[in-house]
DNA sequence: ATCTGTCCCTGGACGC
DNA sequence: TGCGTCCAGGGACAGA
């Protein structure tokens, strides 16, 4: 799922091919959950507006245009955002996978599950924004407006501190696995650099955020960065849904040490890698390797 | 103020 | 083959 840095990658691909262009044309699917601004509305004030930045806030991608507004995404769960002439089976339903033959890859067409494209003006690929469960989101902010959901955002998980997550982990009772997904800490961080931060670190993701040290802070963040960066080295994580703009694969699930590894064998000491629940959220750690 | 549980959505896995 | 059921999970929200 896309958390920091599959976002990152999204944003550092896409850039070049977004900002300096001028919208065109919207195509929209029909109104939905996903469309926090409506979409007539998104219709009728994007074209002729341009792209002058691309940048990210915590798992948010803001496109500024050059009237101040802002395009606020978020990709949520299965959100996939790429260029136009794209190829990959993840960006396949089933039953369209199913009917290719092995050797041929058809360009990506849009489908039910396409919510939103951009077109340029100047006959550059569009931009398509897929995502299956919807639970997404797009939002034009007016200039001057802002919305809840940046304002409540904590430092980038990138630049943050082990002391700023300390001050943080203080008086709260809840699991350390819960803190660190909580966006108004650290922002970026998801299910699955949690759980490999917290490996690295060496902290049980049930530990009351109470408990830790000033140095499991310090060691978490570290971890955290580690991960991050790599994966962002690495194009990111393409368990189920995710693919970079042009449709390729990322790197890190190959990488990764306890998320998904439910039952084998952890790397550093062999013991069988348990899955738990916490806060609804599925957590992987090793028993024995996490304290 | 903090915490927990519920909900939004759809496709894939699994059992019969 | 085909159907029903369960599960995945980011984040907003309601209620304790």
């Amino acid at each position: 799922m896309p958390e920091l840095p599959e976002v990152e990658v999204t944003r550092r691909r896409l850039a070049p091919r977004m900002v300096g262009r001028t919208v065109q044309r919207v195509v929209t699917t029909t109104d939905s959950y996903f469309f926090l601004t409506k979409p007539a509305v998104l219709k009728r004030q994007l074209p002729g507006r341009q792209i002058t930045d691309l940048f990210r806030l915590g798992k948010y991608l803001l496109a500024e245009l050059n009237d101040s507004s802002r395009l606020m995404l978020h990709l949520g769960m299965t959100g996939q955002l790429f260029l136009a002439g794209s190829t990959s089976p993840r960006l396949l339903s089933s039953t369209a996978r199913s009917s290719l033959s092995p050797t041929r890859q058809l360009k990506f067409k849009r489908d039910t599950h396409t919510h939103l494209m951009l077109e340029f003006s100047d006959g550059d690929p569009a931009i398509f924004f897929r995502d299956v469960r919807k639970f997404g989101k797009v939002l034009l902010l007016e200039p001057g407006r802002s919305d809840r959901r940046l304002d409540r955002l904590g430092v980038d998980a990138l630049s943050s501190t082990g002391d700023q997550l300390f001050q943080a982990s203080r008086k709260r009772s809840i699991a350390t696995k819960s803190l660190l997904l909580d966006q108004s800490v650290l922002a970026g961080v998801g299910n699955i650099y949690a759980d490999e931060a917290l490996y690295l670190a060496g902290v049980r993701p049930t530990r009351r955020a109470a408990r830790l040290s000033r140095r499991d802070c310090d060691a978490l963040v570290a971890a955290l960065q580690r991960v991050m960066l790599r994966s962002i080295e690495t194009g990111g994580s393409s368990i189920s849904d995710y693919v970079a703009p042009d449709g390729s694969d990322g790197g890190y699930q190959d990488e990764r040490w306890v998320y998904a590894r439910t039952k084998m064998p952890c790397q550093k000491c062999g013991a069988s890698i348990r899955r738990i629940v916490i806060g609804q959220r599925s957590t992987h750690y090793c028993p024995s390797c996490q304290r």
